[in-house]
DNA sequence: CATCATGTAACACGATAAGTTACATGAAAC
DNA sequence: GTTTCATGTAACTTATCGTGTTACATGATG
């Protein structure tokens, strides 16, 4: 496990899901080579953030709460429970050392810097963005294949 | 263990160093209250990078090799082998899916912009700067001292 | 009521930073 | 030259956390 995956994963099963209207564990698990108990799992925060809704059932599963356009790639961080984005940090918190406190500062303030540019980066791409995007690498795959047929 | 902290400890170690020109690894431990073999070990790859030297026997320990002003954090942290700055990331590499490729492009270029800015930052800072930021802290500590001994 | 799907707890696994012990290597002091 | 001090490094342990997996409860549909 080098990385926390979770945003990653959770962003792919939502324009999968965008794709069927309806959708379950088990169908989002294959998608994403996991397991159904995984995307559950991770899938919780975002019903309690009202981002999708789940259905028990025949005919059951999971679905979208709110148009792609409203919301953004940072909302999802948000309700995945705004996990640590950086693997870097400092050591203790609030050290009683003056030069701790000074490392402290200076890191703080990189790391602060560059949060807030990424939260920003986050907040301006909204899962119709990636929806487009995905539509436009389909329709080049197409393009491609036919072309290829045309040469062979 | 939540985070990488080697180059807080680091940067810590180093200013350290500065402050007393030449400092054994169990001297640094206790500064640091950590292990001297923690120290060792993540000083190594300083030494190889030439940033500090370190010596063997009666007198020995650590000496910084440079001057102050011209080691910046990004560079103690590629000294320190450049670890991960992220703890989030993308899943696949290179995916199969195009539902996943443009998420991971999207993700992509949010994380290389802030990648980006953090190095910018890091490179904007000597170790000059976290010194004189240091003393301007023990001076200002020495102030408050005087004037609650005249309060009181 | 049988089936299907989610909800969740419980446990195992893998990776990695950090702490610790042990011992080898080398330099200075006596 | 032997003792002492300090680094160099391997090996093992610990703690944390994302992920995978099993098992079972809950609830909705036919």
């Amino acid at each position: 496990m080098k990385r926390d995956s979770r945003l990653s994963i959770t962003l792919h099963a939502l324009l999968h899901m965008a794709e069927r209207q309806i959708i379950t564990s088990d169908e989002l698990a294959a998608c994403l080579s996991t397991n159904p108990v995984v995307v559950r799992r991770t899938m919780a925060g975002l019903r309690e953030a009202g981002l999708v809704r789940s259905e028990k059932g025949h005919g059951g599963g999971w679905s979208l709460a709110r148009d792609l356009a409203t919301v953004s790639l940072a909302d999802v961080h948000e309700a995945l429970g705004e996990a640590a984005f950086f693997a870097i940090g400092n050591r203790t918190e609030s050290p009683g050392c003056l030069v701790e406190q000074a490392v402290n500062a200076a890191m703080d303030g990189a790391l602060r810097d560059a949060e807030a540019l990424l939260l920003e980066r986050l907040r301006g791409i909204s899962l119709a963005d990636l929806s487009e995007d995905f539509q436009r690498r389909m329709a080049l795959r197409h393009q491609n294949m036919k072309e290829s047929n045309y040469g062979g």
